[in-house]
DNA sequence: GATAATTGATCAGTATGCTGATTATCAGTA
DNA sequence: TACTGATAATCAGCATACTGATCAATTATC
């Protein structure tokens, strides 16, 4: 039986609790209380302001359901505004504030110097590579979750 | 601005979804209604009888707080003996049960054959590589987390 | 042997992430 | 227009994960 301990899927849920720490803590150093989904969307919807919540979540691969509460916390901290949609009542627009948009550009130095702690362990060919791995195997297994991405097509970019 | 989709952390949290929602798929298609979690934790317990709860987490790198749901669902579900142990009345000794040893023999070959799916984008030579360079940025990273592996000494191993 | 520091387990509280259901609304069709 | 199906958001419920605290028991120190 080979060590549970050695399969790629402990092996990524044991990176992704390190990513997450590394992130919390270079947030927190740089004034921020920020988790690394509640970036995620914000910075999602900074660049597509007035986006619904299934878009953003098929934006960023989130779960729908998830997606309510990660967007009550940041209306919460008044770094998101959420209004109904006057074309679908159904629907409510995602707006990021004065606030959210300083926010942002505040924590970004922080977010990334994150992402160099992470692979501190590998050399820059190595994290190269590790991140083609990453995006090849995560292509191929988009369909398999709940939560895959949808890309924005040209026609709901453009319009809507 | 890095887009954000394309941050080793945000890859890496697409990833452990896929491999989360394989896992289960696969286990739920063998007939068992067992977490990633849940497997690995049996898994540990039934290499190591008798180990209490704080020694279990570091040998699967999981959170202290997070062990103590874990253990009660899987005693819940018979998996698992949990009794006070004598040398330490502060400590619960583990115990697999015959049935919680019929699930972990029986539900491995799922659990295998997720790991398969899992990486089904990758060739053989890409998941090698993959597989070293996650081992290698945990290794690196390893203390950086509130739940790092800690391996058994071979004092603590052999006695008991 | 008394005291201090540490340790094992648990708890309250918060934040993802999922399954499956519900409600309101929209869009297509007979 | 009435009906059917699809869709946006939310909810209840469950399972990880974490922070920080508490309690009981053990170990170390004096």
């Amino acid at each position: 039986m080979r060590d549970n301990n050695d399969m790629p899927g402990h092996l990524v849920r044991r990176f992704q609790q390190i990513a997450v720490a590394v992130f919390r803590a270079e947030a927190e150093a740089a004034g921020y209380d920020l988790t690394p989904v509640q970036y995620a969307a914000l910075s999602a919807i900074g660049m597509n302001p007035g986006i619904d919540q299934v878009t953003l979540a098929g934006l960023i691969a989130y779960d729908r359901t998830t997606i309510t509460g990660v967007v009550d916390r940041l209306v919460q901290k008044g770094l998101l505004a959420r209004n109904p949609s006057r074309k679908d009542r159904r629907a409510r627009e995602l707006q990021i504030t004065e606030e959210g948009m300083r926010t942002l550009q505040g924590v970004t130095p922080a977010v990334e110097a994150a992402q160099g702690v992470m692979l501190r362990g590998l050399t820059e060919e190595e994290r190269e590579e590790f991140m083609r791995l990453l995006r090849k195997a995560i292509t191929a297994g988009n369909e398999l979750s709940r939560a895959p991405l949808r890309e924005v097509s040209a026609d709901e970019a453009k319009g809507s």
